[in-house]
DNA sequence: CCGAGTATGTATACCAGGTATGTTCGTGTC
DNA sequence: GACACGAACATACCTGGTATACATACTCGG
């Protein structure tokens, strides 16, 4: 849904044609987000199919313009005036990662975590680096004031997750201690029926229940 | 690309039928991203058609049960030594509607800015809330960790997004009053040809170029 | 001036993720 | 025995993401 109202908000300043869209998008984002280019045909027909925008006349050039209209703006407002919904947030491909190296045969998750940890780290490199070479935003160019913002948001998640991926590992750490330390006092069992922890690289054929 | 690897990686502990993994997948996320389920069956059979799994057997109730191949083994090691690419992340509504929102007619940043500010920490209260009922993660207990690593996820994530809705906001002030006292200076230009930033609710019908 | 190479603009095909809905089948209940 | 219900499975449809085809225009060297 982001990039339907991402094109409905850029024709809210006039008629645009396809190619026109994609590159103000692309402006406000930076490259970070390179929006495909069939991307923009394909959403421009199923906003025309819902009645959001129409095709209206030609360019000078003949390029087809499209226009927003009267339900577009109010779809539009509705957006803006509605808070993106974070009660369910998108699948993060890393946490599922995390999840499942966590008893993954075979796997260390520390290893898993340190490798992210090291790509992580180098994209927030990239990030600060990009945002050094960026003046401080000019008040009266808001593509670039907008630009500065979504770096800024990509920034403050990548810090997340690398605070994350530490809290993890500290915490699988201190996992590992307890274990470690509740065997030695007691023994207790090794290999619980089949869903047990199998640390190490045993990589068993398990075939169960 | 993340339920695709998720499943393989249940598939590793043993053969499983559809539902059971929808089940186990859930179970390790919480309920926070309840897995549809007849994504569970095209998944597989996608992973079948391209020779990570096969679908070998009957369990005793008669559920078919897939079972993950050499090659399916072998992609899920590699996804495993890889870590997520980070560099272009993917799309993010929220950062694409304050884009927007910077030079919206009719739109106003904060607004936006502070609705969205609610929410989110709506969200990060019923986060903290749940985590508050978890126990201490259990040490042999898999799934319990896994779906504690990923709700901690989900606040650490949270949490900078609140932090970056405040920056911005201090931003924008900033920038107002920036523009401001330029403006009261020298009286500049109010409206720059096409894409100037109209405060206020002006709503024009722009239409230009 | 012409033709090759490149940039621009448009269109289409295909894949994966997300959601809703439909179907079958066994079980339990009245 | 009819019915409701849940579990397991299947399918249809939409959106987002990517690659690619294809036409036109522009440019640059011969």
């Amino acid at each position: 849904m982001s990039i339907r109202h991402g094109l409905l908000a850029l024709l809210e300043h006039g008629p645009r044609y396809g190619a026109r869209l994609r590159s103000e998008l692309e402006s406000r984002t930076g490259a970070t987000w390179s929006l495909n280019v069939g991307q923009v045909y394909t959403t421009l027909n199923r906003l025309e199919r819902d009645g959001l925008v129409v095709q209206d006349g030609e360019d000078s050039s003949g390029h087809a313009l499209y226009r927003i209209t009267e339900e577009g703006r109010s779809e539009l407002d509705s957006w803006f005036r509605s808070p993106v919904d974070r009660s369910n947030p998108p699948r993060d491909e890393l946490a599922i990662k995390l999840a499942m190296a966590v008893n993954a045969p075979g796997v260390d998750v520390r290893d898993v975590i340190q490798l992210q940890r090291h790509h992580t780290l180098r994209a927030m490199q990239d990030y600060t680096r990009l945002k050094a070479g960026t003046p401080e935003p000019p008040p009266d160019r808001p593509e670039e004031m907008a630009w500065v913002l979504v770096l800024e948001q990509l920034i403050f998640q990548t810090e997340a997750e690398v605070r994350w991926l530490d809290h993890c590992e500290a915490r699988l750490v201190r996992m590992a201690a307890a274990a470690g330390t509740r065997q030695a006092e007691a023994g207790t069992r090794q290999d619980p029926a089949d869903d047990g922890t199998p640390r190490g690289r045993s990589r068993r054929a398990s075939r169960s229940r």
